[in-house]
RNA sequence: UCCUCAGUAGCUCAAUGGCAGAGCAUUCGGCUGUUAACCGAAGGGUUGUAGGUUCGAGUCCUACCUGAGGAGCCA
């Protein structure tokens, strides 16, 4: 058996492919057939007056994804596109896509809502297929990055009893006589295996019911999220920095190929090493004021407020490659965040902007060491302060100074990619409003 | 939750308040090198739903439903 992505090595021998049946075109008594097989495309050709008749038929009634296994001898073909066709001599039948009810999505255009409605046929599109290796290559590189490094894969729970960042944007699930909560993030958890095993990460499902609907966001997204046992601000913006320009060259290494299928500029890609621009929040304001100034941006941005979309887009357009924000109001950070000793006012805590308008792929911070702040912090949040008591014994037992941060790896997908949103990103999106298929 | 836009054939879209249309897909026919092939023909419609205005509504008005883009919130 034989797959398309190296039937070059099989140059004038006879090869049996099994997949479907991409189009067909027809030239008189040619045949021009398009296979894949989940590696590749591969046009074959059939001469009417090469075959039986019968055989000759049956391809030639053949539709749009009906299922087959070929044979075929490989040939080298300038005019073809992958630099090989195939002669066909042979097809077998599995599964005949009847013309009463044809395959739904045509090589033509289609809307975003069908195309969603039909996601699970969708992900055979020659696209779909390449952003979706993408994917793999990204997360592979993340677990590699992280494991190269003496990193400790910890899996934490799904199904928590408490929130980490405010209890409004939970998914509440039954839990026998009482409830649950998909979680939000990793990381108060992975804070505590970091305790046990100095550096870690977590890797999984993560769920927020945000009722917001835009390129960005999903209800269900991956996130990949490393702590680090006695590491401070610095640490973790070095870590992130390394982290993403491997993820990124990594992909260019081993996933050319996709990119320039799906049209990715890779010249910009190229542009992502180390080190990335740091910029203090304080100095991102006075952009932001410039930008105003200038006509670039609508509204005058004040200090102390978060950014909003445009924000993040201004400044990420002033770099060619992400730009790390650090520093933020401690007010409007989560309750977990240390305070910077020089100015108590800002968290130590680290934003990194993809560029051209892709927005936070990450958020990291050095968390809280001292059981008193943090305390203090629980009950001014008003969270219920039983639910964080063994988070609090992990400054009880031994605090240190640790930090970490979270990468959503659909974001970083969609960036990567370049795709107008991250629902492309994973092969079932979850979306305000859309659980189907 | 708010703002803007859209909903017409299986799909992508046309149609000044006046006969419901095209391309693709499907079916039939033609073509020995096609590249989202091309050429000819046929079938295919409760114009998102419910009301209203009008001699007449796909088109105007009201409400609702669905979707898209954006805001806020976030990775």
């Amino acid at each position: 058996m034989t797959t398309i992505n190296d039937i070059g090595k099989h140059e004038g021998q006879i090869v049996t492919i099994r997949g479907w049946l991409y189009n067909l075109r027809e030239s008189g008594k040619l045949l021009f057939p398009i296979f894949r097989d989940g590696t590749g495309f591969i046009q074959g050709v059939m001469a009417k007056a090469a075959v039986a008749p019968e055989l000759f038929d049956s391809l030639k009634n053949l539709t749009q994804e009906s299922s087959v296994i070929v044979q075929g001898a490989v040939r080298a073909d300038k005019r073809a596109k992958g630099g090989y066709e195939l002669d066909v001599q042979d097809v077998k039948v599995i599964s005949r896509v009847p013309e009463t009810d044809p395959y739904p999505i045509s090589l033509k255009e289609h809307g975003v809502e069908f195309l969603m409605e039909k996601r699970h046929l969708w992900v055979r599109s020659p696209r779909q297929v390449a952003i979706l290796r993408i994917r793999a290559e990204i997360v592979k590189a993340a677990r590699d990055f992280f494991d190269d490094r003496g990193f400790t894969l910890t899996d934490p729970p799904i199904l928590t009893p408490a929130a980490c960042e405010g209890t409004s944007t939970l998914f509440e699930v039954d839990y026998f006589d009482d409830q649950a909560y998909l979680t939000q993030s990793g990381q108060l958890y992975i804070e505590a295996t970091a305790m046990a095993l100095g550096k870690v990460y977590s890797f999984g499902p993560t769920f927020r019911a945000e009722k917001s609907k835009t390129r960005r966001h999903l209800t269900e997204f991956w996130m990949v999220e490393p702590e680090v046992a006695y590491a401070e601000l610095d640490d973790i913006m070095e870590l992130a920095e390394n982290f993403i320009s491997f993820i990124v060259q990594r992909c260019l290494e081993r996933r050319r190929p996709e990119l320039e299928a799906i049209g990715r500029d890779i010249s910009k890609l190229e542009k992502v090493v180390v080190p990335f621009p740091r910029v203090s929040y304080d100095d991102a304001v006075k952009m932001l004021q410039e930008g105003h100034a200038k006509g670039a941006l609508e509204n005058r941005f004040e200090w102390g407020g978060d950014f909003g979309s445009p924000d993040e887009t201004y400044i990420s357009s002033q770099f060619d490659r992400p730009v790390m924000i650090h520093r933020y109001p401690t007010e409007i950070k989560a309750f977990y965040m240390e305070p910077d000793p020089q100015r108590p006012e800002l968290a130590l805590c680290v934003d990194v902007l993809a560029p051209e308008g892709y927005g936070e792929i990450i958020g990291g911070s050095q968390r809280m060491g001292s059981y008193d702040a943090l305390l203090k912090r629980i009950k001014e949040h008003e969270l219920p302060e039983e639910a964080f008591q063994w988070y609090l014994d992990l400054r009880k037992f031994g605090g240190v100074p640790h930090g970490g941060f979270g990468m959503g790896i659909e974001r970083a997908v969609a960036w990567i990619c370049s795709l107008e949103h991250v629902r492309e990103t994973i092969p079932f999106a979850r979306m305000l409003n859309k659980i189907y298929p």
